[in-house]
DNA sequence: CGATTATGATTAA
DNA sequence: TAATCCTAATCGC
């Protein structure tokens, strides 16, 4: 399940329940033993979210960087820990708290330098106080590619995916196809403000979602499945009711409203 | 039990 | 653009 807010909530959550605690590390699995090796016994300093990639800090010199990639977790588990299921690439295990990783794309340890490298190919983080998002903004300005495939590409915005690409597009009311170019400083604004908005939500509570609860008629944290998006894997809008159509952008599919989200500014009438 | 699917990203072509 | 990697839940037969 993992999209920046996803990233975000896993670095609170093992700080909260590793920072500051000698940390036991081994490979159950066996494909990164080397590096649990190196970790055993350190103390673990501090984990940090940049869009989508975890750096834990466990001062050996070298930083552990994991990328979850589309199947990865990386899961409490019971404590104290008992024989791993399926294929654990690392577990981590503290004085209280037991953490399994599996299926990452990447877990290894890199240098500081590489660290630095690797944030910066990585555009703002709207989940950062720091992140400036004039920097979105100019890159933007100077693509025709389309928004739905430059609001994926991380070196744009970093902590968007396949989910929240749709559904953001769907709430600033623009067409998936329209050029990043063509999106005006207004529009620009509305779908910064909601990605941050939109991403807090879903970092607070651990799951995606970006209906409103007064139009759903039942707090958040209570609504039903089908419930919480708006378009994401819908056959129907549900504003509207009209067929949603969903097309191959930037490599992915991304499903839209034809009415809500119509290929030309609806003319605002007077 | 095999096939399919998934909120990702890199590499090769 | 396609192939590839990684895992586990789900679905159809």
């Amino acid at each position: 399940m993992p999209e920046g807010h996803t990233i975000h909530r896993l670095a609170r959550q093992l700080d909260e329940t590793l920072a500051g605690r000698l940390v036991h590390a081994d490979s159950p699995q066996g494909r990164f033993a080397e590096g649990a090796q190196l970790l055993d016994g350190a103390t673990f300093e501090r984990a940090d979210a940049w869009g989508k990639y975890l750096f834990c800090d466990l001062g050996v010199g070298e930083v552990l960087h994991v990328h979850l990639g589309l199947i990865g977790k990386f899961r409490r588990r019971e404590f104290p820990p008992v024989e791993p299921t399926g294929a654990v690439r690392l577990r981590l295990v503290g004085e209280d708290s037991t953490w399994d990783l599996s299926g990452p794309t990447r877990c290894e340890l890199v240098d500081p330098g590489e660290q630095e490298r690797i944030v910066a190919r990585l555009g703002p983080d709207p989940l950062r106080r720091d992140a400036r998002p004039e920097r979105a903004r100019e890159r933007l300005a100077r693509t025709e590619r389309p928004i739905a495939a430059t609001l994926l590409d991380q070196s744009i915005v970093a902590g968007i995916g396949n989910v929240y690409r749709a559904e953001l597009l769907f709430l600033c009311g623009i067409h998936p196809a329209r050029p990043s170019s063509a999106i005006t400083d207004v529009e620009f604004e509305e779908l910064w403000a909601q990605t941050v908005r939109l991403l807090r939500i879903g970092e607070r509570s651990g799951r995606i979602t970006t209906t409103d609860p007064d139009e759903i008629g039942r707090p958040r944290h209570r609504m039903r499945r089908e419930d919480r998006l708006y378009v994401y894997h819908r056959e129907h809008c549900r504003r509207c009711g009209s067929d949603l159509r969903t097309d191959r952008i930037g490599g992915r599919p991304i499903t839209h409203c034809p009415t809500c989200q119509p290929r030309r500014r609806v003319r605002s009438r007077r």
